[in-house]
DNA sequence: GTAGGGTTAG
């Protein structure tokens, strides 16, 4: 048995309406908003308030529902935004609520002191810096900045993106200084790989909870301190999930895979169930070391949970933990079987094809893909990039990487050159990939001219070959100096663990990642003009959201 | 009905 993370909270409405109080899943809820229509409830302020409630909060699955209902609802009350505020920035896509945010603005609403910490939550999951300042100035205008919950939200906020000058301030000026406070400023120390500070304020804190307790703990466990965070786990007064899921993912963090298995069993032994999260620690677990076994045991505990009911990340995971412990034909099973997918659904299991022996597969499967509503994105591209060249289609990789750029306006980053060169060289287009490292628009890095090294020695062209190690050669004179320096020490001393590690620490850090841009949909017009009557400065025609590592950022303005 | 901790794809 496992537990799942997120838990049905009622509100205290729900527990004087029955009907509520059963709605429990998707299916329910859209019975029961059935029933509405058909009794002449559905324009009820009261009977609306609770729909928005359980579709934004109670069912998270069901916020793309919320939005839609609400969408439809002609005057929503200030509750009702408040909600979907709520239920926007705790779900999978918090950038939908600064344009909520905006509309409710321009709606006229006047936003209540339960407001503001749901916008800034939003604010913080996402790190959008410059909306967040905003919001910060809309807190004061509106006189809020005293407010505990909204003060500390805004703590928060500002610790956790890197401004703890002006958390401090914040955290200065109290009258109060609640718990809630005091870990807020220990976790933006820590965040910020200050654990000194962190340990500072942790020690003076004048009283803490479990939750200070886990911020400093996972504090040393995120800069991989693991014998720190040991002793605060051995002397902490209690513990919950999280306390244990922080252990688990730092010692998989740092490839202890043995003791990140050993402190699930310890931690079953305890009592505590193991959640969603722990779920994915584990699983990633496997994939990096291979073990299968421990990954179909915790297949079969994901399954008993919520009546076998897969949630779309833990379907994702156990798709990457099938396809890199070599069991491909589970992992399609898996991504066969999920009701519902998401983008990294397909990313999973075409990355698993593709680096896993079954590049044709693949390429089919991105046709798949492509015949449904899922958008590929960055990632995908990574994947159908290496499929085509291991299976030696060259043109069809011009073509995706031309589709890439083209129709889907996503700009190649290092990888998706990465992917080209490598699939030129291998065909023995030695020629074409150099000249095709010539249009790059971003800096090759070191693994790029290593590549085309690799293809011009198995082709026997030396005059290529020479450039490409001249270019290498000059690449980590330039940048690398020391990092050269340590791995030839590593080699030296016969640790080629080492020597990789450098290589990778160069090949990560040496090159500037461009980021990727993506319009800004019609949806977010209303933002735009939000953030815009900020007088906050876009320049024209500037209406990007740069996409990192995945991540939607917001526009540097 | 409000705030803070743990998380999957290259």
């Amino acid at each position: 048995m496992i537990r799942k993370t997120t838990t049905n909270k009622s509100s205290p409405r729900n527990q004087h309406s029955n009907i509520w109080r059963n709605c429990t899943n998707f299916r329910t809820l859209k019975q029961i908003h059935a029933l509405m229509i058909v009794n002449g409830f559905n324009s009820n302020q009261y009977a609306l308030r609770e729909l928005i409630y359980a579709s934004a909060i109670a069912i998270p699955s069901a916020i793309h529902y919320a939005h839609q209902l609400f969408d439809k609802i002609s005057e929503p009350d200030l509750f009702m935004w408040n909600t979907m505020l709520r239920g926007s920035a705790q779900s999978s896509k918090p950038s939908t609520t600064l344009p909520l945010y905006a509309r409710m603005e321009k709606c006229c609403i006047k936003p209540d002191s339960y407001t503001f910490p749901f916008v800034l939550k939003a604010c913080t999951r996402i790190c959008w810096v410059t909306s967040g300042k905003i919001i910060h100035g809309k807190v004061v205008k509106y006189g809020f900045e005293w407010n505990k919950f909204t003060r500390n939200t805004l703590i928060y906020f500002h610790a956790n993106c890197g401004e703890m000058r002006i958390a401090r301030a914040l955290f200065d000026d109290m009258a109060k200084r609640d718990v809630v406070a005091w870990s807020a400023m220990t976790a933006g120390y820590a965040k910020r790989g200050d654990l000194s500070m962190a340990r500072r304020l942790f020690d003076e804190m004048p009283s803490k909870d479990l939750v200070s307790w886990n911020v400093m703990i996972t504090g040393y466990v995120k800069q991989g301190e693991m014998e720190s965070a040991r002793e605060l786990f051995d002397m902490v007064p209690k513990r919950d999930v999280v306390t244990w899921n922080a252990m688990i993912s730092g010692y998989v963090l740092c490839r202890e895979y043995q003791r990140a298995f050993e402190m699930h069993e310890e931690m079953r032994s305890a009592g505590e169930y193991p959640d969603e999260v722990t779920m994915l620690s584990l699983l990633s677990a496997c994939a990096d070391s291979g073990a299968l076994d421990v990954g179909e045991k915790l297949n079969s505990s994901i399954l008993e949970m919520d009546e076998g009911a897969l949630s779309i990340v833990l379907g994702n995971a156990l798709i990457d933990m099938y396809a890199k412990c070599g069991s491909i034909k589970k992992a399609v099973q898996v991504f066969r079987g999920m009701k519902e997918k998401d983008v990294t659904s397909w990313n999973s299991i075409l990355a698993g094809l593709a680096f896993h022996g079954h590049p044709e597969e693949c390429i089919i499967l991105f046709e798949e893909m492509r015949r449904t509503k899922f958008v590929p994105n960055e990632i995908t591209f990574t994947g159908v990039l290496v499929a085509c060249s291991h299976a030696g289609k060259v043109d069809a990789g011009r073509g995706y990487f031309n589709l890439m750029k083209n129709e889907y306006k996503i700009l190649p980053n290092i990888r998706h050159f990465g992917c080209m060169v490598d699939m030129l060289g291998r065909a023995g287009l030695v020629e074409e990939a150099f000249e095709f490292i010539d249009t790059m628009e971003i800096k090759p890095n070191g693994i790029i001219w290593r590549t085309l090294l690799g293809a011009c020695k198995i082709h026997g062209n030396v005059e290529l070959g020479r450039r490409a190690n001249e270019a290498l050669l000059k690449l980590e004179h330039d940048e690398s100096g020391d990092y050269v320096l340590l791995s030839n020490i590593y080699a030296l001393k016969g640790e080629w663990d080492g020597v990789e590690k450098v290589r990778k620490l160069m090949d990560d850090s040496g090159v500037k990642k461009e980021a990727g841009y993506s319009l800004i949909d019609s949806a977010n017009q209303a933002f735009l003009h939000f953030l815009l009557d900020s007088k906050c400065q876009i320049p024209s025609g500037n209406r990007t959201i740069k996409s990192v590592k995945g991540k939607n950022m917001e526009s540097v303005m």
